[in-house]
DNA sequence: ATAATAGTGTCTATAAGACAATATCAC
DNA sequence: GTGATATTGTCTTATAGACACTATTAT
């Protein structure tokens, strides 16, 4: 039951399903996308012991101003930094999804640098960990999650991979200043296929998304050109697409 | 408080905010894009008493198996008809937007073919009408909406423009049959702006996302021929936007 | 010099924009 | 025939793909 009686205005005739907010947290690690999952209490009567799971829970009223604050939190309390890009992705409600009842969940996509992670590979808890995203990589992504996050993981990939052919979306993987080898390597990550270099460098450049800096990266090999993205530069829409592609579902 | 106790499985630590959904109903009425309002309760201590508003109400977790489910129910209530699209547009969820309290609204698009209203214009209802969308239209949109609907509404049509340029998405709003030049008035009345009719006829028919019927359009002029959706297509995803533009919103 | 990675030159292919020309109907 | 709308021809432009070539570092 509630913690306290709910006063006249706040009274609905309806039940109220339970509120939730997953948070998709998104790097490049190793060559690789990867996602921060946490898993869960092994208590048995907690839903799904044990399991691991996308960082999240119950929107708190009293906490959160609203649900993009409520997602920021999590994000703060699993990675302990902001994310420079942060949207939501849709919001999945019905009776079956959740053991203790009809519940909806609030789901948001965040991407960052692995970079502005702790020193070792960000997880400063033994109960967060980072999974490869791919279908067919070497280790593959964490046994099946708890709920229905594999569905909602599967779509926030989808929204960061279906807006990688038209947007400059990955860029937000990367820290502050990169090389544009490396802005490819995170695109052709995310996409899972080579792309053309002269095409990807000559697209990028037109856009007037990043800018140079006076420094190298000085590796073993030719020092490669550092650049930033353009300061109060959003998102850039492409006028092409990466590649003709044809059809997709119905919704979206 | 709520009618029932709840089962100590749906117990939870935290105040739950009221959910609702609300349904953004599009159509092309007289060369215009056109939304579904209706006129809220009169009654003073109802919030926005007489205002108008999207059609929507509080989720019913006993009628509603989930979320989409209570969308097409408000939608049918509204039209009598079921839509042939419906995407989730977002969730809006915060302290402040309701003045009962912590809200969530889960919003909706829908697209459909005026010809499939009931004869007067759809409206069935006296508390319910169209009206045109237009920034600069000769019959300005209602009068500023009940709770946060115009962001909303706002939201609805920037992604129903957005995908106009890159999608097929605008198809949705005519009925089965329809001629090329049809299709493009819809293009041109979502859009806003007039479109190259080589250009446009070559993208669309290239796609493959129409067939020729052995009908035509008989007018006082040329007749036009007739064409249908192909069966089994979804959403249509160009190569290329329709015109090249160039930076966004920092968040989707 | 060689290996490796950074960066460029140049050609082709595709699809959108511009805009004129032609086709088919009612009258 | 004229007027109106439908449909097509053709040229230009912009940008992605292919792929070979040059540049700069460490060794």
């Amino acid at each position: 039951m509630p913690r306290k009686p709910l006063s006249p205005a706040e009274s609905t005739p309806f039940p109220r399903p339970l509120s939730t907010v997953d948070v998709i947290i998104l790097t490049l690690l190793d060559d690789a996308l990867q996602v921060l999952l946490v898993q869960r209490d092994s208590a048995p009567d907690e839903p799904f012991p044990g399991q691991w799971a996308l960082p999240g829970g119950i929107v708190d009223t009293a906490r959160d101003l609203s649900l993009e604050d409520c997602a920021r939190r999590k994000l703060k309390e699993k990675t302990g930094v902001d994310a420079p890009y942060l949207e939501q992705i849709g919001s999945w409600g019905d009776a079956s999804r959740d053991p203790r009842g009809w519940s909806t969940t609030h789901v948001y996509l965040a991407l960052l640098p692995a970079a502005s992670l702790h020193p070792t590979r960000g997880g400063n808890v033994s109960d967060v960990a980072w999974f490869p995203v791919h279908g067919g990589g070497s280790n593959p992504v964490a046994p099946p999650l708890a709920f229905d996050h594999d569905r909602l993981l599967a779509a926030g990939i989808a929204r960061l991979r279906g807006k990688a052919e038209y947007t400059s979306l990955p860029i937000y993987l990367l820290p502050p200043t990169f090389t544009l080898s490396e802005l490819q390597q995170v695109f052709q990550a995310v996409l899972g296929r080579p792309l053309e270099k002269k095409a990807f460098r000559t697209r990028i450049l037109a856009a007037g998304l990043v800018e140079e800096l006076d420094a190298m990266r000085e590796t073993s090999r030719r020092p490669a050109r550092l650049y930033r993205r353009r300061a109060g530069q959003g998102l850039h829409y492409f006028p092409r697409a990466l590649e003709p592609h044809s059809v997709a579902s119905a919704a979206d």
